[in-house]
DNA sequence: CAGAATACGGAATGAGGCTTCCGGTTGTCA
DNA sequence: TGACAACCGGAAGCCTCATTCCGTATTCTG
């Protein structure tokens, strides 16, 4: 998927491919558990095999982080086409917003962390998962369920400020709390010009100086 | 005020004074513009002075982020004192809101990663500035320009979630654009029932694992 | 079942950074 | 102005981790 070798005139040991899982579901569990500055060692132990082996799977620690962030996106986008099939666009929209907060409280550490050393664009995913939400924001919209002066890359952005906040205090009602406000926010009813303009989903970038 | 020992017979020497001075100035500089992970070797230099000197002032690291959000946190609360003397509530809040975010906009990656380890109760100045906050959020609610199913550790939270997500991108409108949303959505009218109650302000309290 | 290739564990390696230490310098007080 | 304490710079020490390496164990093929 990410890393190592994918042209083995031998397909791959058994052994190998359960290996790699067993990392990768470690790992994941231990990022959201603890952040992304786990030691490659705890991932190793709670995999149950050496570091050896986690280095072999992914060479780098980076990419560690990045397959498993992958591995979540293509969970997410499997929501997002899901919710899309929905009827009632606004609570369609809104099921969907609990996950991808839910998602991003528990990979904020290491997506945070590590959002600057991976080239977002290098990602095919997380390009599909961005149309799947552009495409439910405007159903949304369409629906009335949203005001117009809005854009994707708004909402991505103030989901990923709630699951920020929340992930500090590790409530779950918190998330549906300030969802609650947030979508109260951008109704379409009673509200207050906004300054600047929608954002677009493909605006979204990262500015912060050199992460070296 | 932080770190250091506070009891010298001799009162202590002038240069001594300034050079501390200038690594606070420098520390607080280099923090904003590129988070805690600076070194301490930058900071030094920055502020034209040797490693030793700063680890003379901050015995560790944490002492000297420390003593910059301390810093910070003065000036705000001074700003938050200031609103709570005008007249419109509601145009105090707002305007107090954008100042804090901007705080904690420049100081997220410190605040952050730190604030686990330091203990929030040992820094008096925060507690004087949750209780200002506070003050000024029922002032608002009073006037009618804040929903009352609010508390100020609700407004904290979704505030630090904006100045988050502003701080990824460096764009400064986008800080105004959310800020209104999130007031949109604190504004008694049109208001949805939210789940759980009300957070007060000394709720609030991370619970990440061990940080160690 | 034997032989070859592949994968494994975990000690050794090395880089990055915080902290300490000490010979030399500078401010302060009489 | 002289003497002494306080301070300074920055090299050296030390600790934390990611990554590499290699002798051994496991899996696969014929």
């Amino acid at each position: 998927m990410s890393a190592i070798e994918e042209h083995p005139s031998r397909p791959q040991r058994a052994d190998a491919r359960r290996n790699r899982e067993r990392v990768l579901a470690a790992a994941a569990e231990l990022f959201a558990e603890e952040g992304c500055k786990v030691q490659i060692e705890q991932v190793a132990h709670r995999a149950g095999v050496g570091v050896g082996t986690v280095c072999r799977n992914f060479p780098t620690k980076v990419d560690l982080v990045d397959a498993v962030v992958t591995q979540g996106c293509e969970l997410l986008l499997d929501e997002a086409r899901t919710a899309l099939d929905q009827a009632d666009a606004g609570a369609a929209l809104r099921r969907f917003f609990v996950r991808m907060a839910d998602f991003q409280t528990t990979h904020r550490a290491l997506a945070e962390e590590m959002s600057a050393a991976i080239p977002a664009s290098a990602v095919p995913v997380k390009q599909a998962l961005h149309e799947a939400v552009a495409e439910l924001m405007e159903k949304a919209q369409g629906a009335g369920a949203i005001r117009s002066d809005i854009g994707a890359g708004d909402v991505t952005m103030l989901l990923s400020a709630i699951s920020h906040a929340t992930a500090l205090t590790g409530d779950p009602e918190l998330r549906d709390r300030y969802i609650s406000i947030v979508l109260d926010g951008l109704r379409p009813h009673d509200a207050s010009p906004l300054p600047g303009r929608p954002v677009h989903i493909s605006e979204i970038q990262r500015s912060k100086s050199r992460p070296r």
